[in-house]
DNA sequence: CGCCATATATACGGTACCGTATAGCAGATG
DNA sequence: CATCTGCTATACGGTACCGTATATATGGCG
């Protein structure tokens, strides 16, 4: 069938996606892509119309994995209401799906498409996690504004830079948890 | 003295900043601010050594008007702690600074420097409000939750895309304020 | 083996930048 | 009015991209 595929198109947006993580969305550069998986541009069009078709599949398979595959493992180990929501605030700030994520918010302030994108994730993720803290509050106002409080702490928590005296991060994050899940 | 100064160096300044708050730092590009400015470059580099000294005055500028500025003004308008509270949250997410801010913040995920004057920045505003909410809280536990708190719920409140049902962003906004300040 | 399909390399023209060097121009100064 | 001084425009060489076109190599298949 011909030569051997060493770079296929996964690749591309896998490379793509760290790129972006790491440097926002004008990283995302078909040569330095092609360069740091050792190989030329060639073969990149064979896969991608341009550019931004692959920006395209990148955020889908960003969705994908930060919607779908993440409320799947969080659903299938289970656990108490508190126990989930640990989970999934877990899995949403672990390594590689946070910075794709912040990188994701930050280029959704200026490209309307990324915006509609996210807020669809958001949507989504939001639903789970009201569903679970109607488990614990009955007035609908509450779970709206816990909600809303967990995700913003989610997030302030990595761009927000300040300190806190004696307190590490992590603990004054723990406090405000509390704080929101009392 | 010569001839007028048509785009002094202040005006490079502001007009570098309206870019970085549009698009980034990569979109802070000497040509394309001469452009916007209806210039050339050609005086650019009579002010700035290069790029990057622009960039680095952009932030002083930032610096000194959303912390030294900000509280200024907000300690001039006095009133009690809600009313201190409330103006200085209104003065920071106000379109201006907001955006340059929300910029600045993922600028900072990126380059050390700028996430060590950004550190410097989130510190004083977080001293500040923290000295408010002792006002309200004697266990200090609290006073530092709350603080992290209201930060992530300003910052949130930008980076988050998830629409809130019958409610709108600002209720549900409210509703948030009102839990961490109760 | 010889052919074919496909992935990759190479080469190209075009654009948008950077930073420098130089020339022109408009007021202020005497 | 002549000159001087600084801001600005223009021109330049260099780099890093984009997307296309074309050549090359590598492995399967008749």
């Amino acid at each position: 069938m011909g030569a051997e595929t060493r770079t296929p198109r996964g690749k591309w947006i896998e490379t793509g996606l760290r790129a972006l993580a790491d440097g926002g969305p004008d990283a995302v550069r078909v040569e330095a892509l092609a360069k740091s998986l050792g190989v030329t541009k060639g073969g990149f069009y064979g896969y991608f119309a341009d550019r931004s078709a692959l920006l395209e599949e990148m955020l889908d398979t960003w969705e994908r994995e930060s919607v779908d595959d993440l409320l799947a493992r969080v659903e299938h180990e289970g656990g108490d209401t508190e126990a989930r929501m640990r989970k999934a605030g877990e899995l949403a700030s672990g390594g590689r799906l946070l910075a794709i994520d912040l990188a994701v918010r930050d280029w959704a302030r200026r490209d309307r498409a990324v915006a509609d994108r996210l807020r669809r994730v958001d949507n989504r993720r939001m639903d789970y996690l009201r569903s679970l803290f109607r488990e614990r509050y009955d007035d609908e106002d509450e779970v709206e504004a816990r909600c809303m409080l967990s995700f913003s702490l989610l997030v302030g928590n990595h761009f927000l830079a300040a300190d806190h005296g004696d307190r590490s991060r992590e603990e004054v994050y723990e406090l405000a948890v509390k704080l929101i899940r009392s």
